[in-house]
DNA sequence: CTTTACATGAGGTACGCACCTCATGTAAGG
DNA sequence: CCTTACATGAGGTGCGTACCTCATGTAAAG
């Protein structure tokens, strides 16, 4: 059986209410009194039942996700994921919201993050690209004992934080690997592609892709990132360009989650036929391109995950729980046309 | 706020104790009066909190995890994966029991799983072979009404059951991709190594393997499976003599989780140095030799998340929701020397 | 009209816990 | 000795739900 307050109460031969003053901390217990009861619950193994607890104190976890206005389909994923997540949890008592907030905007993000107040948020996680506003935003956010973790994008602020997505540098080492291994060539120029290299998943993620190249494939060229700054038609030119320029291209490394446009660039210019290419995130669009055989591996982050360890982590900071975080640690997916699910 | 069961009570103008019949499908409603409740459920979106319905139903969760009693290390992360999550899930009210079945006596692990009753056992999760007498005593415990679900080994053996673990067979198809691209040549031997070629697991993961090279790596060879059946003996003189045989292997595809036994043969033979490696399962005698770059490769599912999946499904078999057996699928990870966590 | 069967309402208790009030006990300070 | 301060016990209420009993309402069958 498990054991409950009353059981305590017994043990330590106090009262009920002696026993509700220890747990909750509230005062007008003398130390020995304090001691006794502490000793009684370590001796039987007395888990506070947090559902009751919960049930007791009406409290509901309320949670928001800040996710960025961008048109990609990975951030659709994750909305899908969390709309389908929604439901599921009101039996927990956890409502769950989405919020946009505008991609290029750190001060308009700020304020967002700046306007949630204790008394309607347990908690937020924060998806946006690191910057010195929304950094201070969220370590106020802290401040004002909201839970906040940073989401995919960014990294823990201060050593409580939590960050829930891969290691960037990793991925990128990753990717490395597969390419260099994939070549099967000594010599060879691989083509990098990004929205911007001033995030900081993309420089991240190449970092750890040249570090690999650089110790276990020397011969291998990495050219310059093209940035592609989310422009369809910029996409073509510099692609086009660059094919030009650099002659047999036999790599093409996607430092993103790619768009139609980037994966059509790609097409038109025959590099999917000729050059190994390795992208990130699965997405319908890579997806598809992974099946038909123009994309060779992708380096993947699950959603469900992403937001189910999200959901269980700020849980656990509003409990004021330890949660496993190696369990929490998202997993770097590999994902090839066998493996996909 | 939340919808109750009183604010049903008051939408549909019926008394609190009628919704209780209705939402319990309790006897004594009539027709009408049930849609009328029930379309006020819908109307104001009520969803039952099912801490509060456990509470006063006074339910705990009991799960038995039954696992052979083998001595390798995968079938011990899962045990100590097992006891780290016990703690965590007395707060909700669930009791986790781990047992150990023989790995190689079918009636006995019959005998154990019948032993189950729905008064002290609400589910199982059996890893065990799949064979007519566990498959049948699996099929009454479903009969008893009790939860329960195929781990890691086995399959579903009726519709409504649940398989936990990864897809066998698209686990040796990616196993075969990487082996095939990571060989960089046409002409290859391939040696594969398996306990025994009786397990489903090892003979759809050779399956698969088979397929993938067949298709897309002609040039390739791969031997008939090596059988160790766990003798630390046999192993070495199985794989030196198989060696002798076949000169120049150029690919080791190890089946199934390999014990340092099996490890210290191929060392011992230098075909770490002179073959690809394609290992499953991620273990510490695994995870060594992919660092120092004796194995290329590890195909594997993650422990702590086959452990809180069949988890979170024998929960809801027991609360008789539907789940999203999508993102229950478990994940054929991939995991080199980079993205190892 | 009466009986019978069943639908429904009213109201209670319990679950494990939070949080509250009020009475009593106890020890130190005056 | 009494006062004061504080520790503690006793006992209540409520959270959302399950499950129980008993009284009453209603409609069909006799």
């Amino acid at each position: 059986m498990i054991p409950t307050g009353h059981d305590i109460a017994k043990a330590a031969g106090v009262s009920l209410a002696t026993v509700d003053r220890v747990l909750n901390n509230r005062p007008g217990v003398r130390k020995a009194t304090y001691d006794k009861v502490q000793q009684a619950i370590k001796d039987i193994g007395y888990v506070r039942d947090i559902s009751a607890a919960n049930l007791a104190r009406r409290k509901v976890y309320r949670f928001a996700f800040l996710l960025p206005d961008s048109p990609g389909s990975f951030v659709s994923s994750i909305r899908d994921s969390l709309h389908n997540v929604i439901a599921a949890h009101i039996t927990y008592r956890t409502q769950i919201f989405v919020r946009s907030i505008p991609i290029n905007d750190p001060h308009e993000t700020a304020r967002i993050i700046d306007r949630f107040a204790p008394e309607d948020m347990d908690g937020v996680a924060v998806m946006a690209q690191e910057t010195p506003q929304v950094r201070d935003a969220m370590v106020r956010l802290r401040d004002r004992n909201i839970a906040v973790v940073a989401f995919v994008s960014g990294q823990p602020h201060v050593a409580q934080d939590h960050f829930i997505g891969i290691d960037n540098v990793a991925a990128g080492r990753t990717a490395a690997t597969l390419m260099g291994r994939f070549l099967c060539r000594d010599k060879a120029k691989i083509l990098t592609i990004s929205h911007s290299m001033q995030a900081r998943d993309s420089l991240e993620r190449r970092l750890g892709f040249d570090a690999v190249i650089r110790e276990q494939f020397p011969g291998v060229e990495v050219l310059p990132t093209l940035e592609t700054h989310r422009d369809p038609v910029r996409v073509g030119k510099v692609i086009a360009q660059s094919v030009r320029v650099h002659r047999n291209i036999s790599g093409v490394y996607l430092l993103v989650s790619s768009n139609p446009a980037l994966l059509e660039a790609l097409r038109d210019e025959g590099l999917f036929s000729s050059a190994v290419t390795i992208a990130h995130e699965l997405t319908s669009h890579t997806k598809e391109s992974l099946l038909n055989g123009e994309i060779d591996a992708v380096i993947t982050q699950n959603v469900g995950h992403l937001v189910h360890s999200a959901l269980r982590v700020l849980r656990s900071k509003c409990d004021g729980l330890k949660f496993d975080s190696s369990q929490e640690k998202i997993r770097i997916e590999i994902v090839t046309r066998e493996n996909i699910h």
